[in-house]
DNA sequence: CGGGGACCCAAGTTTACCTCA
DNA sequence: GGTGAGGTAAACTTGGGTCCC
């Protein structure tokens, strides 16, 4: 299946999302940071530094309720940009973004792992609309085999009657079988043909060949066919 | 080789903040 | 203008994996 994003680091996706402004929407590219009037709280080192400490927020929530940090569009840029280049961080590259950012390594931490599973959350809303996609084009493509398989069927129920010039009695319908394994439609007798016969014989299989290998061109022709057929 | 600590990550959850009807 | 619902994202929790001593 190919719904994987053309790199591995940078998602190729646009969503829209509702604007502020009503109903109109805006296309907000997951990759780039909001840009344009969007309010955004300027993040403070200095408000969190004593309500928060890195891998102690538990503790540090008991005594003051959490403030949430919001980062600046620069801070949001710089992070992005970090992902587009790489997905995960080493200890080096975390500090130093952190002191660039002026964020505290938890910080730029927390953000890498949510940014993961964003893009991680996106890619799998594309593969089920790609798969939603397939199964309705699947869903059609069976409702036309099934009506095929009744035309057969109808075949099968009303085979040519045939008279022997010699005889002048019905001579024993050949019957249209379908092979159970691969579902293609084979002419059988009961009882050996004559010449007369086989002829006549012969439209109705190349009338069941017909239908049969339309079938085969369609969904069934990926369809392994088994050796006794 | 197994135990324990440190560290990292994914998945899931909580919660503060924002927008909109 | 006030309010509740719903969305978003920062922060947290938990559990599992790996590495090193």
């Amino acid at each position: 299946m190919a719904v994987l994003p053309i790199s591995s680091s940078h998602l190729e996706l646009t969503i829209s999302l509702p604007s502020s402004g009503g109903s109109m929407v805006r296309d907000l590219d997951i990759n780039q940071v909001p840009s344009g009037e969007d309010e955004w709280i300027t993040a403070s080192m200095e408000d969190e530094e004593e309500s928060c400490n890195t891998h102690g927020g538990a503790a540090a929530a008991a005594a003051a309720p959490r403030k949430k940090l919001r980062l600046t569009k620069e801070q949001s840029r710089l992070l992005e940009e970090s992902f587009r280049q790489n997905h995960t961080l080493n200890p080096k590259q975390k500090e130093a973004l952190a002191l660039q950012l002026k964020l505290r390594p938890r910080q730029v931490e927390v953000w890498f792992q949510n940014r993961r599973a964003r893009s991680k959350l996106k890619q799998t809303e594309m593969e089920c609309e790609y798969l939603k996609r397939w199964f309705g084009s699947l869903t059609e493509q069976n409702r036309r085999l099934q009506r095929e398989v009744e035309e057969l069927r109808a075949m099968k129920v009303a085979p040519p009657t045939v008279i022997s010039p010699h005889s002048f009695e019905p001579l024993p319908a050949s019957t249209l079988t379908m092979c159970p394994s691969c579902e293609r439609v084979t002419t059988t007798t009961t009882t050996s043909l004559d010449k007369d016969s086989r002829k006549t014989t012969a439209a109705a299989t190349t009338a069941a060949t017909t239908l049969s290998s339309k079938v085969g061109t369609s969904a069934l022709q990926s369809r392994p066919s088994p050796a006794a057929c």
